[in-house]
DNA sequence: TGAGCAAATCTGATCGTTCAAATACCGCGG
DNA sequence: CCGCGGTATTTGAACGATCAGATTTGCTCA
């Protein structure tokens, strides 16, 4: 049994009015007369309408739907965030009444082409970007074209651009920081990546302020690459300067998986003899018991998507981009009595 | 500077033709003369004219867009796979020439109504739907409604419903086991999940075959839950039992984390000592350099794509679902030389 | 030269919705 | 009882593409 197309006229027919009277029904419920309203709407929901949203892009010139562009390449430690937030996306999308086509230009002559294609062929009419980097040529072109977009991460090197959202990575790391001092542990070290990564330094930052803001002094620090033998070789020394009672904060869950790897090497148990916290709260953070900071994606997506929205109305860019904070997620690796 | 809405009006009179003409061009070239249409490309290349796919839609009563739920809860191990298959799903709709609209019913009465609200304002004509389980309510609704779908996993308990493609885990543990014997592993034990799941015993059956067309007996076996303490506890006995220069086949790459942990609480290296090799190519998989066995969702993605294509072009259904061989991808955890 | 025919191209109608403008309806004062 | 102002509802047109059927073009052969 094939789910009646179901076409205004139907109900305009059955419910004995015409078909603009069934339209006012659903978009301006105002311009009718109680009894006809109820009667519409009653004949609507027995009939199971819902109207054609090909129709309706074709008359209002809107999809009602955003792209997000998925990438093939793309480390580990990106993907285990951006499949949370595509999920979020998803979810979000139907608060804004739009849906998300995701698609994916590979062997595209240029890294804009996907989004062109999308847009000739009115299949979007706006993009949500994420992994923007320096030199993107992404918002340049979309807002060439003006096609409405917002991004997930901050635009590097485009301070004019405000239509973004973020994770507040110096947030994080204060509260991953403040919760290893207040659950007891004596130092507090840090491991991240090597100097020059803008979110690198960020997330350091938030070490750095929540030590000094306790009145203690910084601890030990050492960098490695998003690497696990990397990490777990510079953790290997780290722990030995923060000793049993310490703890290091980390810039990503790699890298707090070395320290976890480091000093099961060591004999020590995370935890208990020593702690650690991540950032991400990836799977690999779950499994191994992490203390971590989960990025906020569900917000993140809400508030994209409303900025699209909000352009697509013609309203204005927000004054400045937004940054989320994350939240803690404590498990057994910051917990003394483990 | 706005992406001009170019329509077919635009481009028939820049080239002097019917609007017909333009839409033949693209649809039934076949039935223009050489020099008309080659004028009318032209034309389209030089205004860059794509159709709307809101107007194709509206007159097609086809939208030209598979739906596929993104499920916000699920396993670590699960989203594993989804990720990339939902990026390969959305490489591959542009060689069927449609695109992906990703779905979430958070919150949703049934599990069925985020697909009827889709196909109810003919936002998509069919789905690629991923996590069939026993009972699953979406198949038996889909037919009903006469909406095409193909199933990423086996259809369990619905030998009538052909419409699917999987990942022959047999053959993954077959080609693993083969490889942990070819490179010199003396001895290949099993460290799968407890028996019963459909999908683990499969891959334990994958290890048996293996070993006995090898023309050894089967080594020893172990039993964990998807769970890393599990794992690296019925690890550590099991290593005790290959020894060295023994390798451990595992069913998930989870368990053969659980079996590199051992390893090296043990002492012994990965790999030189012991071999692992897991399954599904996770993202820790290349962390720790597991040998794993990587699903080839590009393939399967692809395949499901064309199923739909074929049933919405009112195909028959295939004979019987697919499996398809997934790839070895080998690392150090397999390596004696290491 | 013109009839006959096939191939090439064009016009009309349609998909389902919504805006704008036209019409029907209603109560009230003159 | 008519007309007036205002509200409630209806009709016509349009969004852009494509199918079906009409029309034109081009060619062959009597």
């Amino acid at each position: 049994m094939t789910v009646s197309r179901v076409t205004i006229r139907h109900v305009a027919e059955a419910a004995g009015v015409s078909r603009q009277t069934v339209s006012n029904a659903l978009v301006h419920p105002e311009r009718l007369k109680a009894p006809t309203l109820e009667k519409v709407q009653s004949v609507i929901a027995e009939l199971g309408y819902r109207p054609s949203s090909a129709a309706q892009s074709l008359r209002s010139q809107r999809t009602g739907a955003v792209g997000f562009e998925l990438l093939a390449i793309g480390s580990a430690n990106r993907n285990e965030i951006i499949y949370p937030f595509t999920v979020a996306l998803s979810e979000m999308a139907i608060g804004h009444n739009c849906h998300v086509v995701t698609f994916s230009a590979a062997g595209a002559q240029s890294p804009t082409e996907g989004y062109e294609d999308m847009i000739r062929a009115q299949v979007v009419d706006a993009f949500i970007i994420a992994d923007t980097h320096k030199g993107d040529p992404r918002p340049a072109w979309l807002d060439k074209a003006g096609v409405p977009y917002a991004a997930f991460g901050r635009v590097w090197g485009r301070p004019d651009i405000t239509s973004w959202a973020d994770v507040d990575g110096a947030a994080g790391l204060r509260d991953a920081t403040n919760h290893l001092f207040a659950v007891g542990y004596a130092q507090g070290g840090y491991l991240g990546w090597p100097f020059g990564s803008s979110i690198g330094d960020e997330r350091r930052r938030g070490w750095i302020e929540a030590t000094t803001a306790s009145g203690r002094s910084l601890g030990p620090e050492a960098q490695a690459e998003q690497d696990l033998d990397a990490a777990t070789d510079a953790a290997y020394d780290l722990i030995e300067q923060v000793g049993r009672g310490g703890a290091i904060a980390c810039a990503s869950d790699l890298l707090a998986m070395g320290v976890e790897r480091a000093a099961r090497r060591r004999g020590w148990v995370p935890g208990r003899d020593v702690g650690m916290t991540g950032i991400d709260d990836s799977s690999y953070a779950g499994m191994l018991k992490l203390t971590s900071v989960s990025q906020p994606v569900t917000t993140i997506a809400d508030y994209l998507l409303g900025l699209v929205h909000k352009r697509l109305e013609g309203g204005p860019p927000p004054e400045s981009g937004a940054l989320f904070r994350p939240a803690l997620v404590t498990r057994a690796s910051s917990d003394p009595n483990t």
